[in-house]
DNA sequence: CGATTTTGACCGGCGC
DNA sequence: GCGCCGGTCAAAATCG
């Protein structure tokens, strides 16, 4: 077993300090060594530049797809922490099919381009870059300082995304979520959809759209933790334990 | 009738 | 500055 390191979205500017940016990683989950994943692409949506690369799904083995739901289903519902994996539940067993997988790496802000060239270019110098070829890596794991832009302070929530072969746009991932816009995606005849969590408090959004190149190809889009567990109740917990089992 | 969806307006960032 | 574009708001419509 070598260690998997899932990597979220962290841009944070300090609070009191204007003038860094702190890249975050996520969390490490056990992740079996005979296994390879299909290598990183490049995504070719213009509306997901920068957010993430996206892996070809026809080199998936169902040993790595089942690897990537486990984990995508964790990734979604208890994305803090590894542990209690055994009341996860995974919905993805279902209508939609998990083809692929994709962590976020570089990311470029609402703000611009300042931020995403300038962790691109520490990322090409700095010393975490082999980290992109280890085959047992989904992601990369660093910590980046750089200078902050002028004007606001502004935070962006962890964001990852995934790519799943499915008739239905929406997948069951455990959450009540409640559409509140929806826009028309250049190039594309398919529209993209805005979602929020429906718990109060809870600020977490996603967004669901089809791929321009491959409408049978769902990508979903999640932005932000849930500081709760998915307020459905786990009335039929037990017809994903095939698939959460498979490690744990 | 409360919750959710629909859909055009609105808004801010960015490129020209 | 202006227009485009991605994202959000919110009022009306629809749902259950």
């Amino acid at each position: 077993m070598s260690t998997t390191n899932i990597v979220n979205h962290h841009s944070l500017f300090d609070q009191e300090q204007d003038h860094e940016i702190h890249m975050q990683t996520g969390f490490n989950i056990p992740f079996p060594s005979n296994m390879t994943l299909p290598p990183l692409g490049n995504c070719h949506d213009q509306s997901l530049k920068g957010i993430s690369a996206i892996t070809p799904s026809s080199s998936l083995s169902p040993e790595a797809a089942n690897f990537a739901q486990t984990l995508l289903a964790t990734a979604i519902q208890k994305p803090r922490q590894f542990e209690d994996l055994n009341d996860l539940t995974s919905s993805f067993g279902g209508a939609g099919q998990l083809l692929s997988l994709n962590r976020s790496r570089g990311n470029s802000w609402a703000w611009g381009d300042q931020v995403s060239d300038c962790l691109m270019s520490k990322r090409s110098s700095g010393g975490d870059d082999h980290h992109h070829h280890h085959n047992h890596h989904i992601g990369v794991s660093s910590t980046i300082k750089m200078k902050k832009m002028k004007g606001r302070r502004k935070v962006r929530e962890p964001r990852f995304c995934f790519k799943t072969m499915s008739d239905v746009d929406v997948l069951d991932d455990g959450y009540k979520w409640r559409k509140y816009g929806q826009k028309v995606v250049k190039n594309t005849q398919h529209p993209r959809s805005y979602y929020r969590c429906t718990q109060d408090n809870c600020r977490v959004k996603k967004r669901v759209e089809r791929l321009a190149e491959d409408p049978r190809m769902v990508i979903t889009t999640y932005e932000g933790r849930h500081a709760h567990s998915p307020s459905n109740e786990l009335e039929d917990s037990q017809t994903h334990s095939e698939l959460t089992n498979f490690f744990w």
